[in-house]
DNA sequence: GTCTATAACAGGATAGAC
DNA sequence: GTCTATCCTGTTATAGAC
């Protein structure tokens, strides 16, 4: 049986993002990829035709379907938002494993100087994790402008904390990124009582 | 005069750091960073005889360097917290220039997985930035350890905002970034007189 | 669908003239 | 110190057997 797939697709790209997200696009090579999932490199090119980028855009293109499914959809869901988020940061623990895994977004953003082949798919990413946050953050009672700013924050905190996790070889920054993620974006909690 | 350095030192590393800032480690090819600095390959393994390895490395160290003297020490000044920190946002704005360069702790991060060869300098810098950034907070009268979370959540923020700048092809995350930088890190201003 | 083998090319690095 | 020309390795990509 060397007509079937020998691993399905689900876990291919499972197995690319790794690579993609360990040593971004440029520093992944072909050998590397094909080691991390088991198939030639002409096996590779027969799921793959247009080689290395076509592998990157449909990882990507995974994560963010992954991210929608798991992260926006919920942060827009109608329970009380510090349910919500509870929710939504159990979700970017695994997704991030929890901070031992970097982000796509960043490790994908120029490959070569110059808006490069996902600055569309990274730029758009951006904006919708900014917009959901945001809603969440209306939702609790602040005001759209001020909700923007502290949706913006908190990917930034996100984004921050995996690259510190990163430099120091350490998860401890995300962990307490994500431990304080639901007072960045809502608020303080009221002391005693809702508002 | 063939024999005297076309492009001085100093000028020369700023040439090499743009590219590494640009596309990483992996990215960036000798080609790219012979037609960056206006000397051919052998031109550079001539000032470098280690090759890229050395050029990113001192690249790295030089900007260190800088961030030590502009930066890490001006954080320990013995002017007000606030003042500081003014000098310090004036500096990381030029540094970044306004959020267009990216950071080396996040493009040389990795270039292969497992800690590469820059990993030790990088974690240093991380802990040398939190630790400088704590002073100012403790200085600015929060306890030890709030004052950490305070440096490593800036820092955090930086790192974040300038990932976001990079993805959203914008500097506004960097700039709103260095304007709150003074209350994220010191906390909000008493509305009148001092505590 | 997957493999072995190989082509075609780009990358990092050197030699040696000036 | 800088250049032109070249080497060698590793990379992306393809051909063709099974």
């Amino acid at each position: 049986m060397a007509r079937t797939q020998s691993i399905d697709n689900e876990e291919l790209i499972a197995r690319l993002s790794c690579v993609f997200r360990e040593v971004g696009y440029e520093g992944a090579s072909l050998t590397q990829l094909s080691k991390a999932t088991g198939l030639q490199k002409a096996s590779l090119y027969h799921r793959f035709p247009d080689g290395k980028q076509q592998m990157a855009d449909e990882v990507l293109a995974a994560a963010l379907g992954w991210v929608k499914a798991h992260i926006l959809t919920p942060l827009r869901s109608p329970a009380p938002p510090r349910e919500r988020i509870a929710a939504v940061v159990e979700n970017l623990d695994a997704f991030y494993q929890g901070g031992r895994q970097a982000c796509l977004l960043n490790m994908l953003s120029s490959p070569r100087a110059e808006p490069g082949p996902f600055a569309d798919a990274i730029k758009g990413a951006f904006e919708a994790l900014v917009s959901a946050f945001s809603a969440a953050a209306r939702d609790a009672g602040h005001e759209a402008k001020a909700g923007r700013l502290r949706a913006e924050r908190a990917i930034m905190l996100l984004q921050g904390s995996l690259v510190m996790c990163r430099g120091l070889g350490s998860v401890k920054p995300f962990k307490t990124f994500l431990s304080g993620l639901a007072d960045d974006l809502l608020g303080e909690p009221a002391p005693r009582g809702r508002p």
